[in-house]
DNA sequence: CACGAGACGATAGTGCCGCTATCCACACCG
DNA sequence: CGGTGTGGATAGCGGCACTATCGTCTCGTG
């Protein structure tokens, strides 16, 4: 497949496909000659990565080009790019966070101790006690929250923390079952998709299915708010007529 | 208030406050001359308002106008702003939604039939069968999600909604108690803090909130994970020798 | 074998965004 | 009465994601 080939083929312009590659985000092709590369079925399958990326996530190249620095670095198991990706695709990303993910198994938390919520939460929930990026983003965000004067205890926490562990909870369990967007089938079962589809697949139902949770909370909001104005109204105390606005 | 006072107590650059002042996101100050301009505290809350909105929220200049408007006009209720605002502070907007929040009482849905699962979602749910910004949006999210195949029916969408509603009653429950972001005391009660001060608050606090629920969601994710495995190779099964996958 | 089409790589340019800097005429205030 | 500073307008900047152009080289068809 020749340069103008795959633009067709995807539907990205040759001018950005030559962009990508100057980038580090897609690997040259097989060189045919020193003017001409062939281009294959992992071309298509990596600018079809980056589309998602850039549109659906809505992340900058430099950030798309981590992960297919992970992508393309044989000594990195899927696993970790599908990590990777995962924070970029939600955007939960803290700025103090940057590298730790490679190289720190130091780990040594948050210098100045941990916010006092978070592991009896854990312990609450019966999660493990150990150190992730979410959890020290959680850490962070409690303190923020802290200084803004609102409530962290764990009673409130635990109000959000387990109605969302019911979410993970299936969310786990449907991607182990294979049914689910990850199917993180790293080699060697059956007709397993490139690590391309399969980062694709996760970066996308990622996206979706944060967005379902969100607008649910949304709809939940107008929903109860509606529910109890309603209430509210129609139930105007046990005696006398009823005082319906308008 | 000078202009360059004000910059200073809002450590915004007097370039960017004639900016945003161009912009139509800050009112002018009251007249004092021809070549001068006395700002007071309304204006240190409006710039505040705007830097909320554009470093926590991320939202674009023209997007932050349109809330501006809203708010500069006295017509429209604190409530309406306070929605406009969250969905943008939640960055949950869908490109095809456009105007709709302002006039159309028409509604008229989506044109060619609704996902058959939104209505009996809320019928379980007990939630009113109205016409909204989320519903809409999780209609399109729906059809979506079932073009790439992914399962939409009743029983995944309540495995999600039903702990959605949980946290939204209590999200609706706090915000009512006034202990909340929100306060959206309109006017009348008491010290009551200004609309820009409001919605200031009301954006910081769905921002965050909406954070601490996705970070919770990821850290059960990993939490999961982590238990699954270990459940795995702890408990080898009941009979037989260990068919772990290899 | 000649030559036109086209890939490659490098470099420069574009459009948008959120400012930022400069300019001018004027008016305050000491 | 003049330095400071304001409002208002316009132009510039830096970053980002491309996009256009150019010269060189090579293929492949006649």
């Amino acid at each position: 497949m020749l340069l103008h080939e795959l633009a067709e083929a995807t539907g990205v312009s040759a001018a950005s496909i030559k962009y990508y590659r100057r980038e580090g985000l897609l690997p040259p092709g097989e060189r045919i000659t020193r003017t001409r590369q062939d281009y294959g079925r992992a071309h298509v399958e990596r600018l079809e990565l980056i589309q998602v990326l850039r549109e659906v996530a809505g992340a900058p190249i430099a950030r798309i080009a981590r992960v297919t620095a992970l992508l393309d670095d044989p000594d990195v198991p899927l696993i970790e790019v599908l990590a990777e990706s995962q924070t970029l695709a939600l955007g939960l990303e803290d700025p103090t966070d940057e590298e730790s993910a490679a190289g720190g198994a130091d780990g040594a938390k948050a210098a100045g101790g941990e916010h006092p919520s978070i592991a009896p939460l854990l312990a609450h929930l019966g999660w493990p006690d150990v150190d992730s990026a979410p959890r020290r983003a959680l850490d962070r965000l409690l303190r923020s929250l802290e200084e803004w004067e609102a409530p962290t205890d764990l009673g409130m926490l635990l109000r959000y923390a387990e109605p969302m562990a019911q979410i993970a909870r299936s969310d786990v369990d449907w991607m182990s079952t294979g049914a689910g967007p990850v199917e993180a089938g790293p080699a060697g079962a059956g007709p397993s998709v490139s690590q391309d589809v399969a980062v694709m697949r996760a970066v996308a139902g990622a996206i979706a299915f944060d967005r379902l949770v969100r607008l649910l909370r949304l709809l939940g909001h107008a929903s109860f708010s509606i529910l109890d104005a309603m209430q509210v109204s129609e139930d105007p105390g046990p005696p006398g007529p009823p005082i319906t606005r308008e």
